[in-house]
RNA sequence: GUCCCCAUCGUCUAGCCAGGUUCAGGACAUCGGCCUUUCACGCCGACAACACCGGUUCGAAUCCGGUUGGGGACGCCA
């Protein structure tokens, strides 16, 4: 068997949504557990809504999520020429003719047809046109497009979906559709199929809103003697209210650049979209690259349509509760070698990055980053929820500073004892510094708690945290009796 | 309006093709509990669904028909 060769051909006229994301990942795991080809092409015909800037951060979001592409990136206006000759072929070997209706005309049939609730297909009246006619509408100067003649036979065509099964639809229901725009371009249904033909296609794998399309271009490459790809329609991706998720209407949160932007990991975004639509057959969540790839298949992707269930009335979750999910899954058990770069990436933008945790403190950072991304929910947390554990100038959070510490007047005094034994203390290790404070809170008759939450309110700022022993060694020695002395500021 | 597709917990889904082992399993979310000096993780538990109506059958979430609901297409957009 010839190797499989699959293609994701995004029109450039927005960003990459995570719909958009899903088809291409799905492209992407096919064409690698076939070991075949995938290809990214630019469909910029519409050259009105195409912006350089659509394509840059289509590519740069494929690229963020490690969805990589073998060919391409192709531009189909670069092959405008095979687009034309195409359908000059289709004129010629009498598959295509001239319509000499004007858009206005059409338009009031249109709603004239709607009105009287008929179908809205055209007319075909320029279909049986005679040579002199034609010749006679072209010497007046009339604009004409070009429409595709659907064979006037009985019965259906159809393809077989690797998702939905057999699709058929009688001849008589498909409209005699236009391939050739009046000022000469081509158009999607003509230019999609020539490419893919071009390009050796041999599956595609889109959204279920090409459904009625495939149709069309089924009988595009009856006409143009090229065999037939295998076509997987996948279901669509609708917002809560069911309907087509769009920025216009949902935000950057649609978006994979706000899942890049805000501190996601690319793997998580993958495993939700992956299975958002699809599942093995089981109960399996979790999957590494290789395996998605080798589990992944066709056959097993829903045929109903899924939803993105973000929810902007609950500002505990950015996005769609499972993506947070996947998201705090990977953060917490990857391996922290991998998890390092990612978090110096946002320590540098933050300007808390040192050098050194690439060379002498690199096992503290690994130790670190290891000890505190329990808690955090994406790579945003590091510098802002961990800030103390990378820089002095962290701020402390009024409700743990009123809860533990200002409700015990008397840890001016107790903090800065505690701070001084510490100072003294011969080996500054978890079971040292445990039982000084135990000690201390024992000569002082109150709970080793209240000494405690004080410590990991001054030395983190934050109300919750590691075991506080951890915080103590990780922190050092200075930091720690830096922090506890500086008590008195905010009394 | 016409044509096409779809239909299991709030959400993602398993089970359906090869009907009984399912008064439907898992996950997220929610709510309780345990653990913890904190918070989280983890663990335990609760809540929660076969759209409806008929048919076939000894037996239907599973097969068939219809209804309803949802989505898509019907563009000189892609």
């Amino acid at each position: 068997m010839s190797e499989t060769r699959l293609r994701f051909p995004p029109s450039p006229t927005g960003y990459l949504h995570i719909g958009g994301a899903r088809t291409a990942l799905y492209n992407w795991l096919y064409a690698k557990q076939t070991g075949g080809k995938l290809i990214l092409r630019i469909e910029d015909t519409d050259t009105d809504r195409s912006t350089a800037e659509s394509i840059d951060g289509i590519v740069e979001g494929l690229q963020w999520l490690g969805i990589d592409f073998d060919e391409g990136p192709y531009f189909q206006t670069a092959f405008a020429a095979d687009h034309v000759a195409a359908a000059d072929r289709l004129v010629a070997s009498g598959h295509a003719y001239k319509c000499f209706c004007s858009k206005e005309e059409l338009e009031s049939k249109r709603e004239a047809a709607l009105a009287a609730k008929k179908p809205l297909g055209y007319d075909r009246s320029c279909r049986n046109l005679s040579a002199s006619e034609v010749a006679a509408r072209e010497a007046a100067g009339l604009p004409s497009v070009v429409r595709f003649k659907v064979p006037d036979r009985p019965g259906s065509l159809g393809y077989d979906d690797k998702i939905l099964g057999r699709i058929e639809a009688a001849y008589a229901e498909i409209d005699d559709f236009v391939i050739v725009r009046s000022n000469g371009l081509p158009l999607y249904l003509l230019c999609n199929v020539v490419d893919d033909i071009r390009d050796r296609i041999t599956h595609i794998i889109r959204g279920q809103d090409h459904m009625t399309n495939t149709l069309k271009q089924v009988l595009l490459y009856e006409a143009l003697g090229a065999p037939l790809p295998v076509f997987a329609h996948m279901p669509l991706t609708l917002d809560t209210k069911k309907a087509k998720i769009s920025k216009r209407s949902h935000g950057e949160i649609v978006a994979v650049q706000f899942y890049r932007d805000n501190g996601f990991l690319p793997w998580a975004l993958n495993n939700y979209l992956a299975l958002l639509g699809w599942s093995a057959g089981n109960d399996r969540e979790f999957y590494d690259r290789e395996e998605l790839i080798r589990e992944f298949s066709l056959e097993r992707i829903n045929k109903s349509s899924a939803i993105f269930n973000y929810r902007k009335d609950d500002p505990k979750f950015i996005t769609d509760p499972k993506i947070l999910f996947f998201n705090e899954h990977y953060l917490r058990t990857m391996p922290v070698e991998e998890l390092a770069p990612l978090v110096a990436g946002e320590l540098q933008a933050a300007g808390l990055w040192d050098e050194a945790y690439d060379g002498a403190r690199r096992q503290w950072y690994l130790d670190t980053l290891a000890l505190i991304r329990d808690r955090f929910h994406t790579l945003k947390d590091f510098t802002s929820l961990g800030r103390a554990y990378f820089a002095d100038d962290f701020a402390v959070d009024s409700k743990p500073l009123e809860k533990n510490v200002l409700k015990f007047p008397d840890l001016v005094t107790w903090l800065p004892m505690l701070a001084d034994r510490y100072e003294k203390l011969a080996e500054f290790t978890l079971e040292s510094t445990e039982q000084v404070a135990r000690e201390l809170a024992a000569e002082l008759a109150v709970k080793p708690g209240v000494l405690i939450n004080a410590m990991r309110t001054l030395t983190t700022g934050q109300l919750a945290g590691p075991s506080m022993f951890d915080i103590v060694v990780t922190l050092g020695r200075d930091k720690v009796v830096a922090r506890l002395r500086d008590v008195a500021k905010f009394f």
